[in-house]
DNA sequence: CTGAAAGCGCTAACAG
DNA sequence: CTGTTAGCGCTTTCAG
């Protein structure tokens, strides 16, 4: 009465063996008589089974969790990201266990050797590191697959989901040259991260398609390495970034940076110095965290699909881990525009 | 080479027994010879040995994960509050099992079954069931601690850590009051929670002490009902409150709402209408998320300290699953008022 | 179709 | 101090 039951108390009750117990209630294709069958199932309702993972577990089944790497909940993006995770993992039966490396190399480290631990089925993560060897031999080593979402690594042959970076940073700059802004700055966090790299390659090629000159002086990298990848820092880091850009005594017409959290920050510093977001100075963010739309002004952005990664990421993971034999697969999100108000329309004439 | 080593392959290369191999590796205070100690342990860095928890759980231990439901970490509120369960859990070993229900019955049972499954050592969660059968017989059948937090339950014997949220209610309606504001509304999604309806009583009272009116014309129910608790659902329903509240010829002096998001999208929809915050009509929020301090106007809230309340809920827990034998514990968290740009101060003398 | 029995990796008596 | 052994709950041969 006190403790659990096991199959082997639906034994007794049912006055069958265990095995065969066990192979009704593992849904084995196994042959058993119907009428005991029934029996079996009757039973175990009755003395509200659940089946013990860790017997299974034993025998060297997976189990079916997945892990969930990224370096914060408390980030938006990932928030909505590991949303679409887990609603994928509900769908197929799997549970995401969700770990938050808060950028920090340790305790990725960390967490990968505790999901190892729980053998998992499979990882999906936003790695850090940049140098694999850990990485690489453990995944390999075990036969758990991995999938990587937002910063890739060409390295590996691990499945991934990642976003034209570039391309974005490109779309970001050439839609505030239509718009008639020519001094455009580019305010950044460390171009430490592929990501930030890319977004400032888009950057410069968008200057150059549309035949202004770069200048050095107009792209701004702050100080700040965070810790956490927190939207706090990514706030405050925005204010800072802001500070800077006003040590210099003309204001760029526009401002692109690498997140919609940065941006935020920015707006702030700039309103509280008198400044206006559009009047004065435009600004465009990255990301598309669903606050940027709830803003006043709101913000003018890049739209970087967190849902969508999510899904896609869970799906081919699952897949995989289902044995479902699929190439290496590596998509390529495509970066959208979401026009809104941070950014002014300058009639050509008013220019000089 | 290919599988994991198991203490049994350590035995060996040891010329021990497994029994010894497993005292040394469980770190057992059973007296093992120091070098067959070092022998062994040695021997388990080189094939870098890590134990398979489910040989241990079979055994009957509990495993050092702790369950943590809440509605949905889209919202900020419940992010904050999952780091911080976060940060403790790896302080003292465990892992966090997060869990969404999106607000809904079903997945939360699911979600609690699953956890039982698991053998989790305890749970801390935010329920939204009002009746209990389910979690009370289970939690108490095995032995599995419980710790509520947000949306408490006086009928179930549970540590708790909750918030008050009636003299918070309190609190921001007397703060109107002091800064001038007469004609006071509140608008909220449905009272279908005891935290709505304690912030009402707040409200009410806050009038009453004041000497002011209570007018029901001057709540404003949303008929909204969320299937989800993310900030997506809880901005647009501040939009239809905003769009409800115009229906009314006369604007109020002040809006007091349920939480911070909802105040937001009332603020985007008013804005839209043209109508001014602070200068036309004041907003004071509830909650304290940490884009409340980011956007322009920065919103003067009710804080609810949700990284306190998840750090203390947590230890709480630990602490109860380490044994330390305290009494039913139940926290209530005391409101803050946050002052900022979002309520305006009228002197007395330009009132008529 | 059903049952007996051998483990999966580990811990914990118990016996040296 | 160390080794032997009996399970924990379950799956899975292998024999009926």
């Amino acid at each position: 009465m006190k403790k659990k039951p096991t199959i082997s108390d639906i034994a007794k009750l049912a006055n069958v063996s265990i095995a065969t117990v066990s192979r009704v209630l593992s849904n084995s294709d196994y042959p058993v008589k119907e009428e005991v069958r029934q029996k079996i199932l009757g039973i175990s309702k009755e003395v509200n089974y659940k089946p013990n993972i860790f017997g299974k577990m034993l025998k060297g089944g997976s189990s079916k969790e997945i892990g969930v790497i990224i370096p914060s909940v408390t980030n938006p993006f990932y928030a909505q990201l590991v949303s679409a995770v887990e609603k994928q993992c509900i769908n197929r039966g799997y549970i995401p266990l969700i770990c938050s490396s808060y950028n920090n190399p340790k305790m990725e480290k960390r967490h990968i050797d505790i999901l190892f631990q729980k053998q998992v089925a499979g990882i999906v993560m936003s790695t850090i590191r940049k140098d694999d060897p850990f990485l690489n031999i453990e995944a390999h080593d075990k036969n758990v697959k991995v999938v990587l979402f937002d910063q890739t690594r060409t390295d590996l042959q691990y499945d991934s989901v990642s976003f034209d970076f570039r391309k974005g940073g490109y779309m970001a700059v050439d839609y505030l040259i239509q718009c008639g802004h020519k001094d455009i700055a580019f305010l950044t966090a460390p171009i430490d991260r592929k990501s930030r790299k890319m977004i400032l390659e888009g950057y410069k090629q968008a200057l150059k398609i549309n035949g202004i000159m770069y200048n050095s002086k107009r792209v701004i990298i702050s100080s700040m390495i965070g810790t956490n990848d927190s939207g706090e820092f990514e706030y405050e880091n925005g204010k800072t970034l802001a500070r800077l850009l006003l040590q210099d005594k003309v204001l760029p017409d526009a401002i692109v940076t690498i997140n919609d959290m940065t941006a935020i920050g920015i707006i702030r510093e700039l309103t509280s110095e008198g400044i206006e977001v559009p009047k004065d100075v435009s600004i465009i963010g990255f990301d598309n965290i669903s606050i940027s739309s709830m803003i006043t002004p709101s913000l003018t952005t890049i739209n970087q699909p967190s849902y969508e990664t999510g899904t896609l990421a869970t799906k081919m993971l699952l897949d995989r881990i289902e044995g479902k034999e699929i190439e290496t697969n590596n998509i390529v999100m495509k970066p959208t525009l979401i026009k809104r108000d941070s950014v002014k329309k300058i009639e050509k004439e008013t220019r000089q």
